[in-house]
This record gives C-alpha cells, sequence and structure tokens, in this order.
DNA sequence: GCTGCAGCAGGGATTAAGAT
DNA sequence: ATCTTAATCCCTGCTGCAGC
C-alpha cells in the first residue's frame, strides 16, 4: 500500500486522532503554546515554518503511544490488507501513519497550553489551514476530502474524538458526499454534537465501555475494534456499523455508565482525610481510592489539594 | 512487585451567546 | 421571550510509567 491515498477499489482509509502521549520528548519550541504571535494567520505560519525547520525522523505509528493509540493502530489488522490507516493530527494536519514526523504537541481540545483554539470557528480554520500547507510528506491527501476525491471507490472510517470532530466537521460533510458509495463513510464518535453529521455518525457514548474494555481515553478505537471486528465482510458499511452499536448499546449493563459517587464539599473532604488519618498517614492515592470505594467522589487534583491542605493543618495542630 | 500520580477524553451540569 | 448552540467547568476511573 501506497501513502498517496491513491489506492485499490477495496481501500479502506481508516482515520483516527492523534494522542497527546508521545513516546519521545518533545522540544519546547515545538509546543504550540510556545509560540508568542496569537493571530492565527501570522501562528500558523510560524509553526509550520517550526515543523519545517529541519528533517523528521520519526515515523507517526513510532511517535505516539498510550492505550489510545495502542487500540487504533490495532485498527488495520481487523480489516486487513486492504486497510491503510491514517492521523488527524492538531499540529501536521492529515497524516498516514508512516509519514516521518517531529515530536510536537498541539491539540484541538480546549484547555491545555498546546490548545490550537477555543472556538468552533478558530478550530476549523486552523484545519483548514493544515490541509492548504503542503505537510511532511508531498503529495499525500491533506484533508478528508482530498482523500475522498482521489479514491471515491473507497471505504473511509474515521474514528474521531470530540473536539477534533468539531475542527474537521466541514471537512468530513465535504467528503462523504465525494465517495461513490454513502454508505461506506462512517463517523466513529460522539453523538448529539452537530445535527448535520448525525447521519454519518455510528455513535458510540460511555455506556459501550463495559463492554469494548480500557479507559474513556481510548473509547473510540476500542469501540471502533469491536464494531469492525463484528461486521464479518460488510466491515465498512454504515449502515451495518450502527446496527452493531445499537445491540452493543442495549446488551451493554443498564448500570454500565459509571455511578458517580457522591460529591463532597472541600470541609467534607478535609474531614474524611482527617479521620482517616488519624491512625498512620495513608497516602492521597489510597486515600482517594478508599473514599471512591465508600462512594462518595472527589477529582484527583483537587483532592491532592485538599489532602495536602489537611495533613499540613495536621502538622501544625 | 508495589505505589503514586500525571495524563487522558467523554459525560453531565451549567452558563453564555446567538438566532428566531 | 424562547429556543438552540456553544463554551466552560468539574467529574470519572483506567492506563502507563517512574521511582522505590
Amino acid at each position: 500500500m501506497t501513502a498517496t491515498g491513491k489506492a485499490s477499489p477495496s481501500t479502506v482509509h481508516i482515520v483516527v486522532t492523534c494522542t497527546n502521549r508521545k513516546q519521545v520528548p518533545v522540544p519546547e519550541h515545538l509546543r504550540l503554546g510556545d509560540l508568542r504571535d496569537r493571530q492565527p494567520g501570522p501562528r500558523f505560519a510560524a509553526w509550520t515554518r517550526r515543523l519545517s525547520a529541519d528533517e523528521p525522523a520519526i515515523a507517526a505509528r513510532d511517535l505516539y503511544g498510550g492505550e489510545h493509540w495502542r487500540a487504533a493502530a490495532g485498527l488495520p489488522s481487523v480489516v486487513g490488507d486492504s486497510a491503510q490507516l491514517w492521523v488527524c493530527s492538531a499540529g501536521y494536519g492529515l497524516v498516514s501513519v508512516d509519514t516521518l514526523l517531529h515530536p510536537y504537541a498541539a491539540t484541538f481540545s480546549a484547555g491545555t497550553p498546546d490548545s490550537v483554539g477555543r472556538g468552533v470557528g478558530e478550530l476549523q480554520r486552523w484545519w483548514q489551514r493544515l490541509a492548504d500547507w503542503p505537510g511532511p510528506m508531498r503529495g499525500q491527501p491533506r484533508s478528508f476530502v482530498e482523500l475522498a476525491r482521489r479514491d471515491p471507490e473507497a471505504s473511509i472510517v474515521a474514528v474521531m474524538s470530540e473536539a477534533y470532530l468539531r475542527a474537521c466537521a466541514e471537512d468530513l460533510r465535504a467528503a462523504a458526499a465525494k465517495l461513490s458509495d454513502p454508505d461506506r463513510f462512517a463517523v466513529i464518535g460522539p453523538p448529539r454534537l452537530r445535527s448535520d453529521l448525525e447521519d454519518l455518525l455510528v455513535p458510540v457514548t460511555a455506556r459501550l465501555r463495559p463492554m469494548v474494555g480500557g479507559s474513556l481515553h481510548a473509547l473510540h478505537a476500542k469501540a471502533a475494534t469491536y464494531l469492525m471486528a463484528r461486521a464479518g465482510g460488510d466491515v465498512t458499511s454504515r449502515k451495518r456499523l450502527r446496527e452493531i452499536a445499537q445491540q452493543a448499546a442495549e446488551a451493554a449493563p443498564a448500570d454500565g455508565s459509571r455511578k458517580p459517587g457522591v460529591r463532597l464539599s472541600d470541609e467534607e473532604v478535609r474531614e474524611y482525610i482527617r479521620r482517616r488519618a488519624s491512625h498512620g498517614r495513608p497516602s492521597a492515592t489510597v486515600l482517594l481510592r478508599s473514599l471512591r470505594d465508600d462512594g462518595m467522589s472527589c477529582e484527583q487534583s483537587r483532592f491532592k489539594r485538599l489532602y495536602e491542605n489537611a495533613v499540613s493543618r495536621a502538622v501544625l495542630a
């Protein structure tokens, strides 16, 4: 299989979102957050200049790591020799898994220093700029629509997280229209995000997690594996994938989704810590596990802050 | 082998902004 | 005024990895 997007009629293009977890350290200057420029155009130009400054040396398949990536990288083996794996990256755009890249940090998810931006419009314009940029390997399709245009007889299965789905929505919509058989375009991802994408979507929610295993982090990639492995010869039919997803959701235990524990106030958490820590000094991790096992909830970082707070008060007392 | 913890992305509740 | 959509915040538990 070549990485040009031009392939045999039965090719199955699988596109997965990238992951923040990298196997090699990311240099500071290849963190999107390191850019001083806030204006979108100059910022993008500065970013691609940095990416293009010298020869990248690590293939995308070896760059990413973690649970999500392991599940994603295994998807082609579910489909067989006709599968070609692509990465939807906030730093590089659409790249084949064999493309050489630099270790970088950029994400469409909000709330990190390396976020592309906040608003949907900003994310979409960034994705469009990436599509217009030639990228690290000349001649490759740079967008979903280009992938579909070059290979209209193929199937495309996109496994997308929420933020990436927002960024690529227009591109996905346009790509679906380019395939000769519209049923061969499926987006496995979160439902109810955009009404105009619903007909392309194979909806996956946390309800499926007990069926597919793993953490939320890898939910979509694991669900994609689960669905495609059960689709028989019809591995990329959106209709078929939807049927299986619906059956799986119905078969999932009714309480399969996590039952949130009782949320405690800061003072209640501190009181819990003080009570449990009165004999010996269990660690924050041990105490948080114990708290959750007791049917209560507290977010990890908040718990750590309160733990340190309670412990320092106990020392001073 | 065990422990501690950062990283992660979807879910749900709430709020803000925009459209009708 | 009401409805819809987008954004924001905080939550969860699993995983991987470093350190002991």
